[in-house]
RNA sequence: GGGUCGUUAGCUCAUCAGGCAGAGCACCGGCCUUUUAAGCCGGUGGCGGUUGGUUCGAGUCCAACACGACCCA
């Protein structure tokens, strides 16, 4: 039986058989006290010299010992669930020295590249991942419960397409030629959406071959998601519905703390026009106000207006519209064409997905490759098929984590992420 | 790429002003038969991130480098 198992089931007298690391051991004399522990949860070993064999061993184990012992269940006279054990066996002996617990471990730069030990020792960075996985199958409870189905497409690819960033670059051997690791798998979702999968969802891995920080891994989780027959209103719906359900379901509640912000993730969330929030008409209005208020050498106006202008506005869910088409190449134009039906999701300040109307039309397709540089034309050949308006979403797995558990580094979110190596004795 | 900070025992941290490298826990030995980070007595444990420099003398001051954290571009 697992730990979980016995205290759940727990009966006075009852015999009982478990495995577990020990975390503490309080010898007294004559009689010893320990906990072990498994990955279900801890418990109380007690331990008498008359009523134990090798009882002097026992108080000579090391924190960190695996063991499995056999005893009798009891209440101590304080009142904790403890098992009276009657015989053991040393199962595992580490042949390094633990890290105490009670301390657990604040290196940083320790508790990412010897993840094992933080997981170990600290367990709230332990509970962090136990939630990340209980998110991502909220994610598939919910998306499949609608009708969608999950799929996988390549990770590597001959020719890098569905977001602007820099590739990692492979090579395969016997074929002798060179790919990609993908940034992002668009382009092969909606050629299944051409296909016929109607609403299909995949999670999986990017690679971006850019910088590192507290918001970005090279490596990191995407969740994309395409309807066909909807447009992006359908995928705001959509992404407001998923994220209250995770919060619901992970978390028992909608309202949520990260940092010194309280956010309530109840839809329906706002939507914010980025051109009637700063009076602007049209692209051309909205071109002279960047012109005016924002300096000559940042390398993106548009991310650095939304930061500098909207900061407060960001800290509740909220969709922000209005993206320039020019900036858009797979989103369909909107009524003004110089726009995209396109938006942003931003909760607390940080963007977490992103969606659009998907552009159909292979003509404005190939236009818009030609403009951006990879021209991708078996893709345009399958647009030439017909594909059914529909609507497209990308939220990162990593950022809805790291919110959803109130943390402020990517790094708290992924369990093995990015660092130089480092090659000690 | 720029700035600030960090790197000392297995872990968490001290070492003010440059003078034999310290504590708690862990580990080893002893005492203690219902403890809760048990307690008491004793002990082992260090290439002070790396490489240079200044100095009679450097963990400490200076420089370069490595790795990391945070902020900025």
């Amino acid at each position: 039986m697992n730990i979980k198992e016995i205290l759940e089931k727990f009966e006075e007298g009852r015999k009982v058989s478990t495995f577990g690391r020990l975390i503490l051991i309080r010898p007294h004399g004559g009689s010893c006290f320990a906990h072990i522990r498994d990955g279900t949860g801890k418990i109380q070993i007690y331990a008498k010299r008359d009523e134990l064999y090798n009882f002097t061993q026992f108080t000579h184990l090391k924190l960190g010992d695996i063991i499995s012992v056999s005893g009798r269940l009891f209440i101590t006279k304080t009142g904790e669930r403890t098992i009276n054990i009657f015989e053991w066996q040393l199962l595992c002996s580490p042949k390094k020295s633990m890290p105490k617990e009670w301390y657990g471990i604040e290196n940083v730069e320790i508790r990412y590249r010897k993840r094992y030990l933080d997981i170990l020792v600290n367990e709230e960075k332990k509970e962090i991942f136990e939630k990340r996985t209980k998110i991502v199958k909220a994610i598939r409870n919910f998306l499949d419960e609608r009708g969608f189905l999950e799929v996988e497409t390549p990770m590597m690819q001959a020719i890098p397409g569905g977001a602007e960033a820099k590739p990692f670059l492979t090579h395969h051997n016997t074929l002798d030629f060179d790919l990609y690791l993908r940034v992002a798998p668009e382009l092969y979702l909606k050629r299944l959406v051409v296909g016929g999968f109607d609403r299909i969802y995949e999670i999986g891995k990017n690679f971006r071959n850019e910088g590192i920080s507290t918001q970005h891994n090279p490596e990191f989780t995407m969740l994309e998601v395409y309807q066909a027959y909807a447009d992006y209103n359908d995928c705001m719906k959509l992404i407001e519905e998923l994220i209250f359900y995770i919060a619901n379901s992970v978390l028992g509640s909608p309202k949520i703390v990260y940092c010194d912000y309280e956010i309530d993730l109840t839809p329906p969330w706002k939507r914010l026009s980025l051109l009637s929030y700063l009076s602007c008409r049209n692209l051309y209005e909205l071109d002279k106000f960047i012109e005016k208020n924002v300096p000559k050498n940042v390398e993106n106006p548009f991310n650095w207006l939304v930061d500098e202008y909207l900061k407060n506005e960001l800290i509740q869910p909220v969709f922000l519209l209005d993206f320039p088409s020019r900036t858009s190449p797979l989103a369909k134009r909107g009524k003004d064409p110089d726009f995209s039906e396109r938006f942003e999701v931003f909760i607390a300040g940080c963007e977490i997905g992103n969606a659009y109307s998907e552009l159909t039309d292979p003509d404005l397709q190939l236009e818009n490759f030609k403009k951006h540089g990879n021209i991708d034309y078996d893709y345009i050949e399958a647009l030439s098929y017909g594909m059914p308006p529909t609507g497209g979403l990308g939220i990162g797995i990593d950022r809805l984590v790291m919110i959803l558990t109130n943390q402020t580094s990517i790094r708290e979110v992924i369990l093995f992420p990015l660092l130089k190596p480092k090659f000690d004795k």
